[in-house]
DNA sequence: GGAAGACTGTTTGGACCCAAACGGAATTCC
DNA sequence: GGAATTCCGTTTGGGTCCAAACAGTCTTCC
């Protein structure tokens, strides 16, 4: 493939860059790479790079959690987030639990079901509207809840253990803002 | 239903919460709920906040940018994901990609398979090794990058805007120290 | 009171997502 | 140089995930 040298190898550079840091490389590198190749164009680089470290940090700090802490107990993400909504509102309609969740009321239907044949949750109907479902820890989703919650909080301290305390504190007090400046937009919609 | 009111109704409480934001309740109304339920167990609320808070903005930004400037182009996140990193590696492996894009081997050999469909990723196969695969963007795929782009980083500077530019980079900073401790970590394993 | 409209949760179809099993190719080890 | 091992991408099976269509239920309006 000696033709193929003279034009720059996207394939060898990204070896050689890779090389340097044992197989996949840093941020840093990705951040030069992405500098390098996006000149020319009207970036703003700042904002990229924010928003590009969050989805980065939560893909990892969700893979992490799912494997070390949730795994284990033959759970998955959704369906711990499902369950730690219902907990943390003891009895919540179904319509809420998803947007508490973050997922579609599609989607909850079938993860609720998984849960209650798992028998951590319970539907119940609403008393007075017939349309609407109410959710509730069974005991054994309860005694699951503070079986793992200690577990998983450990495991979350552990990923933003490099931080300061002010670092954590900056850190949930910007994203906060950030979301709040996203639900304002809907809301005037 | 006068006899249900007897004890504390987490339905009744959550709809009173609710009533005060029009329909969803806030990030403060949130986290008043979770500390309110667990009093007396140990937790790192600091750690936990800036974790959640970090699930919580990334679920968020990918939800608007999926609507807001993928959906319109017919893209999924995980497709622009790919396209993005084969973009900016101009040529790249499979195994790799699929490390950068953060998803498994086996989710990228269908993720490929879709953009390859439509047109907008070639696969090559490696010249040295029969066993790896080559990605790269066809013209098509190029095209509708450059035009793609500028409108997704717009939205990611709308997504921070409300944060001042040493916040926007206090922000991408603490982030990645977190997530390359993880992978310092893991790398030690 | 009865039709029209709005609002529930569920179902459907297509895409994503992972771990594990698989088959082929390269490397290692004797 | 040949067997054992390692390393590729793909396939498989089960579980999300969403938008849109759906079928009940409640509310509104006349």
């Amino acid at each position: 493939m000696a033709e193929r040298a003279a034009r720059p190898d996207g394939a060898a550079r990204y070896a050689r860059r890779a090389a340097a840091s044992g197989g996949h490389h840093t941020l840093d590198e990705t951040e030069q790479a992405v500098a390098e190749h996006l000149v020319g164009l009207s970036v703003d680089m700042r904002s990229m790079s924010a928003v590009q470290n969050v989805y980065r940090a939560a893909n990892a700090f969700r893979n992490h959690l799912e494997r070390s802490v949730l795994a284990p107990h033959d759970l998955t993400w959704t369906g711990w987030v499902v369950l730690w909504v219902v907990w943390i509102w003891d009895d919540i309609e179904t319509r809420h639990a998803a947007v508490e969740a973050g997922i579609s009321k599609g989607t909850l239907t079938g993860v609720v079901g998984t849960l209650e044949k798992r028998g951590l949750l319970r539907r119940r109907g609403h008393p007075d509207d017939a349309r609407r479902v109410l959710l509730t820890l069974t005991p054994k989703g309860r005694r699951l809840m503070i079986e793992v919650f200690p577990e998983f909080n450990a495991e979350e301290a552990r990923l933003v253990a490099a931080l300061s305390a002010t670092e954590k504190v900056q850190l949930a007090t910007s994203l906060r803002k950030a979301v709040v400046s996203l639900d304002d937009e809907a809301s005037e919609r």
